[in-house]
DNA sequence: TCAAAACAATGAAAATACTCATAGTCGAGG
DNA sequence: CCTCGACTATGAGTATTTTCATTGTTTTGA
């Protein structure tokens, strides 16, 4: 269970992580909102601590904004005193629970368990294996959707279809011929250059408007999806 | 167990949010009638809390409309000193406990753990199961019966059967083979446009006539039941 | 190293498929 | 025999898929 605390006040910050360390979670720390946005949106976390009041990015717009792209990763959310209204608030931008500082950690982990408890139960648990993270790329194979850092990017069928193909394997080369059998069948008469089109319409969608090369050729072999490091290079 | 409190003095909420959690109860507060309703169709609580003098809707009528849709749920009312007939018109309406203002929080807790124990010991645990919300959409597959904002919508078997798939993977989309699959079996010849024809039925009598647009196309991939923030957009 | 050959990318246009509303057929049951 | 639910047919509007001609890029071997 790895669980993400998005808190400035380090000192706040380390006391939560220790708590929950000490019950046996893993913990990462965000001190920075738009950082914190990056990772929540790179890696899958089993419950995310937010704080309100952050730099870069206030709680409310990261709980927002993310909710976009992710359902089911429940959070809690870290209020200011007597800030009423802002529970009502972080409710309706899809919070799962809040806490009001000042509290007791013993209050943080007991809130935290029935969060995970209710989420592995959810059906939504089965949903985990439909989403797909790479680089700063999300696709829901539930909902058919793909995002670009939480900005949705629309895609015909077909072009989902390879992109899908490319993500589940990432990094491996998949020729023409293995993208035509599995989206076409076997019956389809590849005379044309069909898939150099659809990679091209990926590519303006995906790539261009972003200045990025995600979908990579490997000439003679075929197509494959790269999210290493310098993978705009 | 996730607890919704609705009463409108904050004071008053705070002190039994504060009681119930630290029971490890999880709570959620509605200081506004109506928006308490509008909750209580869109998600399970396991018991529910209710004032009676309430802003924008009273506790009675939220229980007796409540009470169309969903008759497990345990309610119980706050009633103010003395009002002795408040009780009797509570239990009428549905209610399944009350107390009277002013009272001790372990008296609270006492009633509120016994009520929890006896719906969970009830046979109508199993009926959640069977009911499910989305939206002001509540759909009671025990009676095969549809509700919106406790107002009921008649459907025909087949309109219900898609209804029903979309609604249990709300979110997800459904393509026509796999309605086809489910509802009329793999024996039926989909050489016309049956579905469309139905999920037209439906968006006449659930949609069109709220001004809303929670079943929704997904061009080239199926359909699915939307409700977002902005669903009706 | 350079040119030819093979391979890949691109833009535009034609062909096709999809969705949806309306209208109509058919058969079972009151 | 009339109504209602299940299903079929059709056509307009829209979106997607495919083709083709052209341009650009990479590889190869003399």
């Amino acid at each position: 269970m790895k669980i993400l605390i998005v808190e400035d006040d380090s000192i706040l910050s380390s006391n939560i992580a220790d708590a929950l360390q000490s019950e046996g979670y893993s913990v990462v720390k965000a001190f920075d909102g738009l950082l914190a946005e990056k990772m929540m949106l790179k890696e899958n976390y089993d419950c995310i601590i937010l704080d309100i009041n952050l730099p870069g990015k206030t709680g409310f717009d990261i709980c927002r904004d993310f909710r976009k792209t992710d359902t089911f990763t429940p959070i809690l959310m870290l209020t200011a005193f007597g800030e009423l209204e802002d529970k009502v608030k972080g409710f309706d931008l899809g919070a799962d629970d809040y806490l009001t500082k000042p509290f007791y950690m013993r209050e943080l982990i007991i809130r935290v368990n029935s969060l995970l408890k209710r989420s592995s139960k959810n059906p939504g648990d089965a949903k985990k294996d439909l989403i797909y993270k790479a680089g700063d790329i999300t696709l829901d194979d539930g909902k058919k959707k793909v995002f670009r850092n939480s900005e949705i990017i629309k895609l015909t069928p077909r072009e989902y279809q390879i992109l899908l193909k490319l993500i589940k394997n990432k990094g491996e080369i998949i020729s023409k011929s293995q993208l035509i059998e599995e989206i076409w069948g076997s019956s389809f008469t590849a005379n044309t250059n069909t898939i150099e089109v659809y990679i091209n319409f990926l590519r303006n969608k995906l790539d261009k408007p972003f200045g990025s090369h995600y979908i990579k050729t490997k000439v003679g072999y075929g197509y494959y999806f790269d999210n290493s490091e310098n993978s705009n290079l």
